[in-house]
DNA sequence: CGGTTATTTGAGAGTCTTCAAGCTGAGTGG
DNA sequence: CCACTCAGCTTGAAGACTCTCAAATAACCG
């Protein structure tokens, strides 16, 4: 059962510190949307529609290099937002976003935002103590992918992802691939590594069960 | 000479698009800051002393792994601006940042300049563009690293950093490699290739003159 | 000019990718 | 209920790109 526009938007980093009447003003211009697994929401280049927010389901958003190969900037869960940058700046999506499973999304208009943006004193001031999160979120990102191999990356990504020792993948092993920087071989091979160390357990349904956190640890820390 | 500080945020993207009024409160609490070449401007996990805006010099921002290894996330060049997220998000700094040769930088001391957000209602609106310009960039520099060869990296650097078919490098070839997220080794012989292919001709004082801008796109491209 | 640091160049090794083939598993229709 | 099918996943072998280590050369600074 969907969650109320107004929660789901409670219920993200984004929004998370802004003041209720603020808030009430947001989900005044919250649309619903519903998106397949697989559907595209929108393609690089394109106008980014507004401001989405994940509430059930999961999206990768991915760039696609003229070699062909793609790379997932990132897979946005419940809670995680995604074209924030695109909307407020006013340029053209940079990144393709499609529906991994099927998905329900919040979105916020490009030009109601904007226009509540210039409306309201409060809400720039909140919102950007929630960019600033997201920048820190990419230079994570970044340093991820630069300074660790793949064990370290996956071991990280594991560990990110994991509630009470049990990991869940919300999308293809590929796309998870590829938001590590990894190709889908790789990702087997590496996973299958740690599975003979006896550091993890593959369980049915794209789950995979911690069982040494700390080693884990060990390897995302690149020791 | 150095500019006076408030031409130098006038010339920064962050606050190019700040209105007058609102740019002169920011001037006033602006600090003037010089630093020798390699000399240390904060450390990561330091409480960030505020954002700065290079005004001569560069900057390079890098982080350490455990193994030791150097990242080099920013070069930040003369109107480039360091260390917003952390001022603005509150949290520690997330790199080192260190003076890559005699540098002067504008400094907005992270108390007053939050305190200057809470007052005045115009700035958040306008720092926010400016945030999600920065966040583009971000996303473009994984996206570089992560989906172009060595070769395609340095072209796109040289084609950039490029003023009037020459490029001169702001810091040592070594910085440069790192933020490509190359050795110095790769970096000089793929520079040698370029060399070699007629693409580029080496100058004397870190200058390098571009030959074939249009042969150099197409490897940016990764053709 | 001498000492130091940065860069270049060479040889070899590693990690990850690519290409190719078999496997698995969920959904479909007989 | 059981093949069948198709996409995704796994596994193997070969190769490419970049890194590491080592040494020589070049640039810089006092």
């Amino acid at each position: 059962m969907p969650a109320s526009n107004r929660d789901v938007l409670m219920r993200c980093r984004l929004f998370r510190r802004v003041t209720a009447a603020c808030l009430d003003r947001v989900a005044a211009i919250a649309v619903s949307r519903r998106y397949g697994a697989g559907e595209r929401i929108f393609a690089q280049d394109d106008e980014a529609p507004g401001l989405f927010v994940v509430d059930e389901g999961a999206v990768r958003v991915f760039k696609i290099a003229p070699s062909g190969k793609e790379h997932v900037l990132h897979l946005a869960e419940p809670g995680h937002t995604f074209a924030e940058a695109a909307v407020m700046g006013g340029f053209p999506a940079p990144a393709h976003a499609e529906a991994t499973v099927d998905t329900r999304c919040v979105l916020l208009p490009a030009a109601a935002f904007r226009a509540l943006l210039d409306a309201d004193p409060e809400l720039p001031r909140q919102l950007l103590t929630g960019m600033a999160v997201w920048v820190h979120q990419l230079v994570a990102h970044v340093e991820d992918v630069v300074l660790h191999d793949a064990t370290g990356r996956l071991a990280r990504y594991l560990l990110e992802a994991a509630q009470d020792d049990v990991a869940v993948l919300p999308a293809r092993k590929r796309d998870i691939a590829s938001h590590l920087n990894l190709t889908s071989e790789t990702f087997s091979r590496t996973l299958s590594r740690l599975v003979d160390r006896g550091l993890i357990r593959r369980e049915p349904g794209r789950r995979i069960r911690l069982l040494d956190a700390g080693g884990l640890g060990f390897l995302a820390r690149g020791v």
